[in-house]
RNA sequence: GUGGAUGUAGCUCAGUUGGUUAGAGCACUUGGUUGUGGCCCAAGAGGCCGUGGGUUCGAGUCCCAUCAUCCACCCCA
């Protein structure tokens, strides 16, 4: 029986890498751009941090964490929670009032694997913590926009409000009214929902449910002074900064912490995966972890192997070859092998990217070793040019050769362009 | 957890109504070039046909079971 990776993970192999870190290299770049700072955050947790701040009740809590039990700790589903821990625990927020931090990573969930769904999957992941400035949920909202910009994926961003815990409950009431009015019409889910989180009923993608919830009542009519002027500053920034975005009153995130600003980053191109990136504010998370009161927060995740679908859908034809290898040393015969095997150890300490055969392969063969790994020289040492002290060095985009000293400076300078 | 589809070479896939030794393309190795890559040509290597059972003189092909993968539901990144 083949030992192979288990369902829902998967190896990045030579080949995929590259767009991986290109999205990971673009992102440190534009985040870097909004002042935000790079942290890294372990994979475990206890479990209850998870449970507190995500929501017992949520799908993720409920069925989808790797949980240790007998050891109470869990893999990370998400790392909004843990984010926060890190601020409390170090004392984040008694260096500088607000923090922008991101960070790169996997999570875990325990769902069916799909397209663009992994049980080990890889999120970017920025927050901004202690200030509910309605700017910055612009500034974040932007953030996103101009990094997948940037990578050149279009997505549509959509936002909505859920108010706060004053505002929120009665709309809950309202909805709720609503929805019994025509429970019969509803999915078994959704009459479920309608007692655990009638919001959701909101977002199922039930036909007739979407038809029933259609002319429901909007929570953006429903929401409390507060509420109201903070998402109207927040859509003005946006107006300003012309980061084109749409309404959707029907959008209601999973975890339970949000309040006020929602917002997705939508496709269409993903299967039945429709968000690439989500995320909305948090105001009263960090204090129900143990931080400091009234800490506000807000923040978003992108799903890279998402991102990577969108790219890798799009130049799919491109595959350009690059070169991987500055020189390829053919030695031929056990003396030059001898004589290479250091030689390439003094290339490489110079910086160049330099490749070997130990096989003893005939020049032919390693011709096309060093072909096929995109090496731009080739060093042939044969018995002749070593009685000399020399080489032959091939440069294998124009085909000239040249007799060379086997000299790690010499041959370096020459290879590296002067 | 639920539903549907698919499992044949490293990869993408053929394989007639069950019938001898299971094929192709790509990739790989070697040779055509005694020490020179890409293109071309030739040869070679590579398969318990997912696994287990059953029907049959005979199963890659039919039946049952099982496992795996993919897609979708749920939910989310």
């Amino acid at each position: 029986m083949k030992i192979t990776a288990l369902n829902g993970f998967k190896d990045i192999l030579p080949g995929d890498i590259e767009l991986w870190q290109r999205v990971e290299s673009t992102a440190r770049e534009i985040f870097s751009r909004f002042q935000f700072s790079e942290l890294r955050l372990p994979i475990l947790e206890k479990t209850e941090l998870f449970a507190r701040s995500i929501g017992e009740a949520t799908d993720i809590v409920e069925k989808e964490m790797y949980t240790f039990v007998d050891k109470g700790v869990t893999m990370r589903p998400e790392t909004t929670a843990q984010m926060i821990r890190a601020y409390i625990e170090h004392g984040l927020y008694a260096q500088r009032p607000i923090q922008r931090l991101f960070t790169i990573g996997p999570m875990f969930r325990h769902e069916r694997p799909q397209l663009g769904r992994l049980r080990q999957f890889h999120q970017l992941d920025a927050e901004v913590l202690g200030t509910d400035n309605p700017r910055i949920d612009a500034e974040v909202m932007a953030m996103g926009s101009m990094l997948l910009e940037r990578l050149g994926i279009s997505v549509s961003l959509e936002m909505n409000s859920l108010g706060c815990p004053e505002c929120r409950p009665v709309f809950r009431q309202r909805l709720l009214a609503f929805l019994e009015e025509r429970m019969d019409h509803l999915c078994d889910d959704c009459k479920r929902r309608s007692t655990t989180n009638p919001l959701r009923a909101l977002d199922c993608k039930n036909p007739t449910c979407r038809e029933q919830v259609a002319d429901a009542p909007s929570i953006l009519d429903n929401l409390c002074e507060g509420c109201a002027d903070h998402f109207q500053v927040v859509r003005s920034c946006l107006d300003k900064l012309k980061v084109p975005y749409s309404l959707n009153k029907f959008m209601v995130r999973g975890l339970d912490y949000y309040c006020r600003t929602t917002f997705e980053f939508i496709t269409g191109d993903l299967g039945a995966q429709s968000a690439v990136g989500g995320g909305g504010r948090y105001d009263g998370l960090v204090e129900k972890l143990g931080g400091p009161k009234k800490t506000p927060g807000i923040g978003f995740a992108m799903g890279l192997e998402r991102l990577v679908l969108l790219l890798q859908q799009q130049e799919k034809e491109q595959e350009k070859r690059q070169e991987e290898l500055d020189i390829f040393v053919a030695g031929l015969g056990p003396v030059a092998s001898e004589v290479c095997f250091d030689l390439v150890h003094e290339l490489r300490k110079q910086g160049l990217r330099v490749g070997i055969d130990h096989e003893g392969k005939s020049l032919k063969s390693q011709m096309k070793q060093a072909d096929k790994a995109g090496a731009t020289h080739v060093l042939i040492v044969g018995e002749d040019e070593l009685a000399r002290g020399e080489g032959v060095l091939r440069n294998m985009t124009n085909q000239e050769q040249q007799d060379i000293a086997l000299d790690p400076q010499v041959i370096g300078t020459k290879v590296s362009g002067r």
